[in-house]
DNA sequence: ACAACTACTGTGCACGTTCACAGCGCGGTT
DNA sequence: AACCGCGCTGTGAACGTGCACAGTAGTTGT
């Protein structure tokens, strides 16, 4: 990254330019173009027609050196690359965030930390500065960009309960238990008795928490038949499916802890033959674009991601201000479709 | 953005500390961590050991303010923000090109451009000199943001030829006539004789081309009753299918311009009670996760994207060293599955 | 009348780095 | 012996901004 200037760069007008255009000082226009308190009317004026009339925007480099501020954000992706495209819940996150910094005139950057070299980078980078906070999308438990993250002080929000760090760490997240608990008393409201269950990954807050409504509701009637693993990825929704259907071939139900796995799920059912929702009804969880791309369309629980990423920046930006991290847990709903 | 400082940005060292731990100076420790050039081996292991007992990391403001270089890469998307989850094309080309990029530590700003306030923000964003490029991912043409970046001298690389553009812009494209060229020949071995296709937007360089390779291929048999427009949503392709079937009814085959429209198409053919391949043999385009998620498979033509995003960034860092814009057209693949 | 306050303005300094330049010692050539 | 070139080193300046401070003019209060 040497060589030429480009023209972009070349002759940009300075703070000096603008002053100068403006018959006032330095201090003047900075003032004028921060909140503009303290400037008479004249001047804020003369300061707005001189940076009309050169261009000038300022220079982030600068400010950030003096202001000891990147004003930038990092969205941090721990999971493995493939998720970010199969699985469109962390494009929607992504998307999310971006969208909703934007709006403050943050800019979002996108670094991935799924192999233990990316970590290393990641981590060196964020600590070097060029960012002002993280939010981090990380499902996975144990993972050590979580505590040196903390360790480095800097402000992150997790999505998720950050599971062992509850407390320490701020987080948004869906109420995955209840939610959970909407679905499967769902699935008993259509006259289901032999319900299954995939999970998420053991190690994750929505595969423990969605679990764990699935058991409120089910008692004693969640064996251990009923209750296959899966780790969010369409084929780990396929393997998980099959399993249960070795195991289970009664089952007339089965809950999916994510929209990804239940599409794989409802492949693996139409492979063997059985109807949905006549034979096995089938519920999701997430409400992501999958659910209605599916055949029949998905019955599933809504995460309300728009709530999610925007308290996500808010708890970032809150503690970035200096306030302690707090966390939000967001109500989810059912949302009834075809494959029930 | 403002409050207190936070842990990481306090007591951080600089070059001062680390050339005081070494016994050298400024100028040497710069010297050291850029390159290495006329250093003594003594003085160097000084101040790598030092480095590593400070923990220091440079600055990158202050390195920007005084290279005048930002050592980052903007990513913009002018497609409506539903693209980015519904299409992983997208998904796929922000994660290739973020990936390629880190290895060089350059980080990714995600920016959208879909509104015309998005477009404002963005081109002042840029204008600011936050960043040294701009990978563009923007189909339609017509779009003022492509000219305003032009203007603004910064280097661009778009994804996909920039219709009216071609020559004073760089791109990066699969080869996207050739491919739908292989496609339908492709179709035409399998003995199919009514050959619909679902196009992309006439505005897009994949709309044009596609169609293109269809018609030298079938030349006089490419009747306009065999060819709707989609607009690469999962909808359009629904759309565009429902109206084929209408219009020609005894079609046995269609080539669609993209796996998420093909998905689309599939469902349409479905509930109209058609059997893929048995009735109608369908192809899409792109090889992205969906080709393999439909039931059946989708037979597809791979977009190399990988290469792809190696070229857009190659093209990109050297547009941004001074050289001038070049285009790479990369060849395509058909990749066989059940749908035909 | 003078002091005190308010509203506004200009100036020096600092942020942390890179780069150009000058200085140094040392070995080899004139 | 004086000179030159070479490898290495330290130092001052500059990048463009925000902020603290000092200063000025005008207004109000006693």
């Amino acid at each position: 990254m040497s060589g030429e200037r480009s023209k972009a760069a070349r002759n940009r007008p300075t703070i000096h330019d603008v002053a100068a255009a403006a018959g006032v000082s330095r201090g003047t226009v900075s003032r004028a173009l921060n909140g503009g308190r303290n400037v008479s009317p004249a001047a804020l004026q003369a300061v707005l027609k001189a940076v009309r009339t050169t261009g000038y925007v300022a220079n982030p480099a600068a400010r950030s050196l003096v202001t000891q501020r990147a004003h930038s954000v990092a969205f941090v992706l721990t999971e493995p690359q493939q998720r970010l495209f199969e699985d469109p819940n962390f494009s929607i996150l992504l998307q999310g965030c971006t969208q909703e910094l934007a709006e403050l005139d943050v800019p979002v950057l996108l670094m991935t930390a799924s192999t233990e070299v990316e970590r290393k980078r990641t981590s060196r980078f964020i600590a070097a500065g060029h960012v002002d906070g993280v939010l981090l999308v990380s499902s996975h438990t144990g993972n050590p960009l979580l505590e040196e993250l903390r360790d480095s002080g800097i402000p992150v929000v997790a999505c998720g309960k950050p599971i062992g760090h509850e407390g320490q760490v701020a987080y948004a997240a869906a109420d995955d238990r209840s939610g959970a608990r909407l679905m499967v008393e769902h699935l008993r409201s259509r006259g289901r008795r032999r319900i299954a269950t995939i999970t998420g990954p053991p190690d994750t807050p929505g595969g423990v928490e969605r679990l764990a409504g699935y058991r409120d509701v089910l008692g004693p009637d969640a064996s251990p038949d009923l209750i296959a693993h899966g780790d969010y990825s369409r084929a780990g929704g396929e393997a998980a499916m099959a399993a249960l259907l070795e195991r289970a071939p009664d089952l007339d139900a089965v809950f999916v802890a994510s929209d990804l796995m239940a599409a794989g799920a409802l492949n693996v059912l139409h492979d063997s033959g059985r109807r949905v929702p006549e034979d096995v009804a089938v519920g999701g969880f997430d409400d992501s674009s999958i659910a209605t791309s599916t055949r029949p369309a998905l019955t599933t629980v809504r995460q309300p991601f728009q709530r999610i990423t925007r308290e996500m920046v808010r708890l970032l930006l809150e503690q970035i201000q200096g306030e302690p991290p707090a966390a939000s847990i967001l109500p989810t709903e059912l949302v009834v479709r075809a494959s029930t």
